[in-house]
DNA sequence: CCAGACGTTGTT
DNA sequence: GTCTGG
DNA sequence: CCAGACGTTGTT
DNA sequence: GTCTGG
């Protein structure tokens, strides 16, 4: 059996960043990746071989991904998909010092397309990173806890992103990562006014393809109402 | 015209 | 790199 | 969420 | 008072 991700990605200098507490918690989506390398081979139709040689195994039990960590995603590299590991925190190839500098880690679909940041890496550079949840921030102010939700018919379905790659100094690379975020669902709408775009394997194919704009675009609508469950009994305190 | 921004979300 | 704000 | 702005024009 | 920017 393959091992799952983890959380923490230890040996990974780009995890290892100095985002305080606050910094990292109050960003918008927490995601859960909590799968086999085979599942999230299988998500994309892509051969385990190759995700076992693309993806970290597991070395933690955690399963909560927030900004700041590495995601496995899939990107399209020559015509071809591929897995491969990105910084959550769109760091743009322009940016001076990608310390402490702005790095989103959410793209909204209403403005990807066409806000300069992020034009280009929507014409040219998209991913989708596999999940099996995310968390919204449920209670009152002083005792808020992550609700778990998961999608009633995908065991694992594909949040679309955008990544570009940062030059370092030493010619090193970082490739990173945002999360395309659209209205809320019925679902959701009770907790967050945002949520993240969910894709079947069919859709992240297509996202990961060089559709139009237009049918790109038609991608990036809330999830269908009711097809998304909470576990009020599985929330907790970060 | 040039300097500076360029993004998202919002809690312990 | 490209757009915007002063 | 809080601090700070809140107006206009626009160059050698 | 209300909007915007960070």
């Amino acid at each position: 059996m393959d091992p799952i991700f983890c959380n923490t990605l230890s040996n990974n200098s780009l995890s290892n960043n100095s985002l305080s507490y606050e910094e990292r918690h109050r960003m918008c989506y927490n995601v859960r990746i909590e799968m086999t390398r085979d599942e999230i081979a299988d998500f994309f139709r892509l051969d385990s071989l190759q995700a076992a040689s693309a993806l970290p195994e597991r070395d933690g039990p955690e399963k909560r991904m927030t900004l700041g960590q590495m995601l496995p995603a899939a990107t399209t590299s020559a015509g071809a998909v591929g897995l491969e590991m990105l910084y959550w925190g769109f760091t743009p190839s322009w940016m001076k010092d990608p310390k402490g500098g702005m790095k989103p880690g959410n793209a909204r679909a209403e403005t990807v397309a066409t806000t300069p940041m992020f034009r280009q890496a929507f014409s040219q550079r998209r991913c989708v990173v596999p999940a099996n949840g995310f968390y919204e921030w449920m209670g009152v102010k002083g005792s808020k806890q992550l609700l778990p939700f998961t999608a009633a018919d995908l065991a694992v379905f594909g949040l679309p992103g955008i990544w570009d790659e940062w030059r370092m100094p030493d010619g090193g690379v970082r490739r990173s990562c945002a999360i395309v975020t659209c209205d809320p669902n019925g679902d959701i709408r009770p907790y967050h006014d945002r949520m993240p775009v969910i894709l079947d394997q069919d859709e992240a194919r297509a996202w990961l393809s060089d559709a139009s704009p237009k049918d790109l675009q038609s991608l990036l609508r809330p999830f269908p109402e009711g097809a998304l469950q909470a576990f009020p009994g599985q929330a907790f305190k970060p």
